[in-house]
DNA sequence: GTCTATATCTCGATAGAC
DNA sequence: GTCTATCGAGATATAGAC
């Protein structure tokens, strides 16, 4: 479903390119599966059967399950990476735009908060590797990106104000069944995002009037 | 494998109860590891080797895997059920003491948190009912408890709003690993609790603000 | 490059001795 | 009530025919 997989001259040679396409097949169902029920949960025999191929056809295009796995995240993550460098590098401070182009983004691409959120859920004991190494590369873009803003509070402020635009960023696309279930309409339903999107500029518009140097609750 | 870590109570030969205290030895065991590496990933010889006991062993005491999987969040989630009922009954409107109670209660309780998160990520091929029921009666509770409030947005706001609250309530929590990188110090540290205490107030505080019936984004 | 067949492992659950 | 032994299912990965 996600994923673009025809980005092939529909015109040139029919069966040249047939092993490219077909990866890019077993990509999109991957990275389909992976994002509903995670790593784990996923066999390479569904995965398979989804891209029209048997399993052990799998290592023909990918060297394990774990290389497969961490193709899927380097495909599905580039629009973040993109819209991230677009907003460090542009004229203007990005702090402001985040909200509402990352909410696009994810609301556009539904797999990648969804992978995302398996490095909220990584056991220590079994980490995943794959979903941390990207977790940590969106959380640095987001502090680059406050820091370009000219936002200076203390250290351990400024990590709890990251942490909570981050949960409330992808939290919201986590709990799109729960959002389902209290409205009765789809999480990316126009409204539903115009009110998220006013909430989330509402709750970093108040995040200046918080800091207090010695944290002391009223 | 290693089986050895027996600690044999200590005090007099009590045996009457040691058929129940070895039930909740083996709860104490299945809470963590279902906590940490969820479901799935939680191998019932796992369970069995930290209760000290062998893996069929547990069918002395629970019909089945997921029978034992359901009695622990009964067990887990009674702390939140009742500070639920104790703020919904108690006279003053108890919405505004749920950001610091709730932060206090999930940081003495770290299971509760990442129990719950097993909702957000649950497939919808095979769902977590376990957790998905939890997740909705805990959000009933905060739905009751804003109305009790006198909290009356239109619906698709309340819902987004709630939403949002939950996200920041227990994402703190799920983010704690993050948050440790950020910062080199636990998610329950002192300091860190204060500034997600005082941040929960402000966002609460200007929530009310946000009320646009139109709900168009500046 | 795709197939069938299979090796090896781990899982939940059951049977039966004590 | 705990143990040892084991079953049947499903997982990843490999071998080899075509």
């Amino acid at each position: 479903m996600e994923g673009a997989s025809n980005q092939l001259p529909k015109g040139s040679g029919a069966a040249i390119n047939k092993g490219r396409r077909t990866a890019n097949r077993i990509l999109d169902a991957a990275e389909a599966l992976f994002a509903r029920n995670g790593y784990e949960a996923t066999s390479l025999r569904d995965i398979a059967a989804e891209a029209g191929i048997q399993q052990p056809g799998l290592y023909k295009h990918f060297a394990s399950k774990e290389d497969l796995y961490r193709q899927v995240y380097e495909r599905a993550l580039r629009p973040v990476t993109d819209l991230m460098d677009q907003l460090l590098t542009g004229s203007d401070d990005g702090f402001d735009q985040l909200a509402n182009r990352m909410t696009d983004l994810l609301a556009q691409h539904p797999t990648i908060a969804r992978l995302l959120v398996r490095a909220v859920v990584s056991s220590d004991s079994q980490p995943d590797l794959v979903a941390l190494d990207w977790l940590n590369r969106v959380v640095g873009y987001g502090r680059r990106l406050s820091e370009k803003a000219g936002e200076d509070p203390a250290g351990d402020l400024l990590a709890v104000q990251i942490v909570a635009i981050f949960n409330m960023l992808f939290g919201f696309f986590w709990a799109s069944p729960l959002l389902e279930s209290l409205t009765g309409k789809p999480a990316t339903d126009e409204r539903a995002m115009a009110l998220q999107k006013t909430l989330l500029q509402t709750f970093i518009a108040a995040l200046p009037g918080m800091a207090e140097p010695a944290g002391k609750v009223p």
